[in-house]
DNA sequence: AATGAATGAGGGTTCATTCAT
DNA sequence: GATGAATGAACCCTCATTCAT
């Protein structure tokens, strides 16, 4: 029986990355399912046995590679004994930016996706097995020294301004190449994270 | 002459609406250009005299209608006499997410294009005889008392965030509904405003 | 799964029968592969599933008639107790036009391809099971008494002065109606077999 | 007046140029109306004024080249100063293969029409100003010392034989390349012509 | 005579989805 | 569960031809 479902396991594993390679190369719109199965080596109907259609996997695709992204920048960050929440937000953002720049067609893939609309499959989805990254947040932020106030909306505006500001940089190196433009993209993280740390007037 | 040309003009607007009209309703992937044409009133092969295939008339509409938000919103500052850099962008902003906000299919038309995106096409196609926007902005800057250092980089910040952000805001109401989040928002963007101003040591 | 291959081939043998009934009544231009699936009673997407455009299978029918053509030829011959290879080419030579003047449609459709292009591609494509035809010449030619050299450039000098004389003779009765053309024809043919014979001088 | 109708000449031996061009670059099939006519740099209703559509300007086309390249053999004939029909025909034939060796295009153009059907249209339209070519032929043979029976069975056997061996060894280099192949077709060729010749027993 | 905008039938091709095996 | 042949709607795009100007 164990068996059977590691059979199924590793055949929904293979539909998956064949269905990540064809998205990357060929693009979403380009990838036909025919494909997708062709690559996996499986029969056509195989496919619904596992998937809804084109766009579920491709929903479960784009999670899985954020959190991917997240976990890989989360453990680094681990490794770096970086402290000071601004700090560490910018590091795991560095890493993820750095990520992206040498893997274009990821950047593209998850692009916009990346952020609000990503993080709230992920938190919708049950499916995952995998820490919880908003809570992840969450304890960064209560290990602060500081205190800060409205979170969300902290955590939210810093997300949406990296992502944003981040994709068009990198791709099409305007106003400036992704290097150049991180000292002031992380200036202005620095000072929204500022403005909602609670001032103690004492 | 004339009225081959105007013919021809209002069959292109024609193309151009109903396109708009079917974009907003059904989504641009369900819309076929028989549907345009359909609506149109005009036979298929017409279609392809004005415009390339889908995506070039999407693209167009986009350009068209971010330029139809700015100037309405340039339009509106003009009469309100509002000073200052920031309150004046923060007016342009505002004067845009209200309009966003009571046409959602637009802003999901436009959603994340609207920011460099569009803007870049716009700034190439040299079609638009509109007035330049970013030259609308560099003018504002320039009578502005402050001086600023790295202007594009400032816009650039400001335009991804309130994009991405409101985007979010709007549609998901998360974290905040709009109205409650623009606060935060017009906060983080004044703090990135005034982070480019060149602060004389004097 | 016999069941399934038999179906298979029979679905590929219908469209085949289809398409080559169309080619020959409304020529292949006028064929859209929608008529020929019509007339197969099969889906449109079936067709894609055998062959790779309209071309692909009109290939494969001057392919496969041709063949028929030689088969019957052959059959006849090998009947008929004639000996000497011109007597035998000619014999050949002669059933295969008898046949196309009474199926002028038939004539047309492999017309002028009747010839090496379509000799080469039967040569080129391993499908066939048919015995090969080449090598039925080449047997033919080492049974004569006679030596002869150069045997490839005779058998393509032949079969080109026959395909291309005669499918114009029998088409347009120019300069002689075939019947009265043959005797030049075959005159020639002669003339040609025994110009290639090694002559011993001893 | 004069000058209108040099003009109307003018305009369409600029469409007869450039379907010429469109059609040996990019074939027949795939050279639309208003390629022929953009190229041409006229409109599109004026294509219909001078041709009834694609294949009567294809036909006049080959009609013209395949002129054009007899008579060019024929002057260079001329200036030769070649004796015996055998030479002379081989000669002529001689020179256009040489002619269509170095240009492919225009042999897969005129092709396996080349031959009579191509001279039957020139024989059946009147619109030709140039020498009869059957005529010129007719002569060369009346020249010979020699006396020929069937002398348009001759000649059709000939072109046939010259034509459709000629176009597949320059094309496919199969049996031999036409350089090669050359000494096998002219031997034919006088075999043909030999075997039409009137022998006095005297 | 010349134009070229407009037509719209028509063809080729794709592909998600089903279902009998 | 797995297969993959079959489906047929859907869609894009071309292009010969017309005709008002």
């Amino acid at each position: 029986m164990g068996k059977i479902d590691e059979n199924k396991k590793r055949k929904k594993e293979t539909l998956f990355n064949s269905a990540y390679e064809l998205f990357l190369s060929k693009g979403i719109n380009s990838t036909a399912i025919s494909d997708i199965v062709e690559k996996a080596g499986v029969a056509k109907g195989t496919f619904y046995l596992y998937f809804k259609d084109k766009y579920d996997i491709r929903n479960k695709l784009i999670v899985h590679k954020t959190h991917e992204l997240f976990r890989a920048a989360k453990s680094a960050l681990d490794d770096a004994q970086v402290s000071g929440l601004d700090a560490q937000l910018i590091f795991i953002m560095d890493h993820i930016i750095d990520t992206l720049v040498v893997n274009i067609p990821l950047l593209n893939f998850i692009s916009k996706n990346l952020v609000m609309g990503a993080l709230r499959s992920v938190l919708l989805t049950g499916e995952s097995t995998d820490a919880d990254f908003y809570e992840i947040f969450l304890d960064m932020v209560s290990q602060d020294p500081y205190e800060y106030e409205d979170v969300d909306v902290m955590l939210f505006t810093i997300v949406e301004l990296a992502g944003s500001a981040g994709y068009n940089s990198i791709l099409y190196k305007e106003p400036l190449p992704i290097h150049q433009y991180k000292p002031f993209l992380y200036r202005s993280v620095r000072l929204i994270i500022d403005s909602h740390r609670v001032k103690n007037i004492s």
